[in-house]
DNA sequence: TTTCCACTTTAGAATTGTTCTAATTTACTT
DNA sequence: AAGTAAATTAGAACAATTCTAAAGTGGAAA
């Protein structure tokens, strides 16, 4: 995955993408791009690009593999997923229910379980069963 | 916030609960739970728990704190909400759509929007706006 | 009611994920 | 080709959480 590795055609093709985002088309941003952006929809976390991008032969910080994920962020080519935790929030709710969750006060609001219907939900995925839906709905100060 | 500042009834009452929890009577456990458990339902983090107590004149470790925390969890006398991040998933799909996340091995698919239909949402509470909706169906292994 | 031992608590060290810092290198403008 | 603003780097710093090893405590059993 060394960058010569790329078609003058991928290169123009990210650097584009890059452009287009308002940053400047630099050789660890164009490897990152073709890894995250080359085939398909990806799944990373910083740790598992960084190794992508070492097994690629590309070397690569940790300050930069975080920098270019959150700059991509920012630029709207990557979004965020929420599923793990930091900072715990524990309830004493312990019934079924969902939450509004006010992300400049890092507050949480419990909503009653019937006021979320779901009326369509997919299948699992074969092998797999489904252990809870949780339903967070962000709120902003208007 | 002194133990003694609870009634016997309290107490009891809270002797019971951890009791039938299979957790000991201790008095960190009895402060703690009285802070978690006596008025109405609550959502804290260690270290908001951890700053009430110390209010309340009562000194309890961080370690104290966390391990409480994590036992009444696993005794089911609180549940986790997870809406803030300590491994970030970046995904390259950055269209609106919601996600399986398999506990065990960490990992992310996705459901296309049309998955999943909210027929029924509560409003936001005044002052604030809704900026996006979460579905997180989690899944294990069958 | 004392003794004893498993369970608790503790202070502080360790770990993990992430961000910051200050110095070096690189990309683009002229 | 030179200048400068931006990017990259190694490593330090940081924050949330867990671990460790030692001291303390609850409650069962004698």
């Amino acid at each position: 995955m060394k960058i010569d590795a790329l078609t003058p055609e991928q290169i123009d093709r990210l650097s584009g993408k890059l452009r287009a985002a308002g940053l400047r088309s630099t050789r660890p941003r164009l490897a990152l791009a073709h890894l995250l952006f080359g085939a398909g929809n990806r799944h990373v976390t910083a740790e598992t690009l960084h190794e992508e991008a070492r097994n690629a032969g590309l070397s690569v910080s940790q300050a930069t593999i975080y920098n270019t994920l959150n700059q991509f962020l920012s630029a709207g080519l990557l979004s965020e997923v929420i599923v793990d935790h930091a900072r715990s929030y524990f309830d004493t709710n312990v019934t079924e229910h969902h939450h509004f969750f006010i992300e400049d006060e890092a507050r949480l609001i419990d909503i009653p379980l019937d006021e979320v219907v779901l009326s369509t939900l997919p299948d699992a995925p074969s092998g797999y069963d489904p252990t809870g839906v949780d339903v967070v709905i962000r709120l902003d100060r208007r």
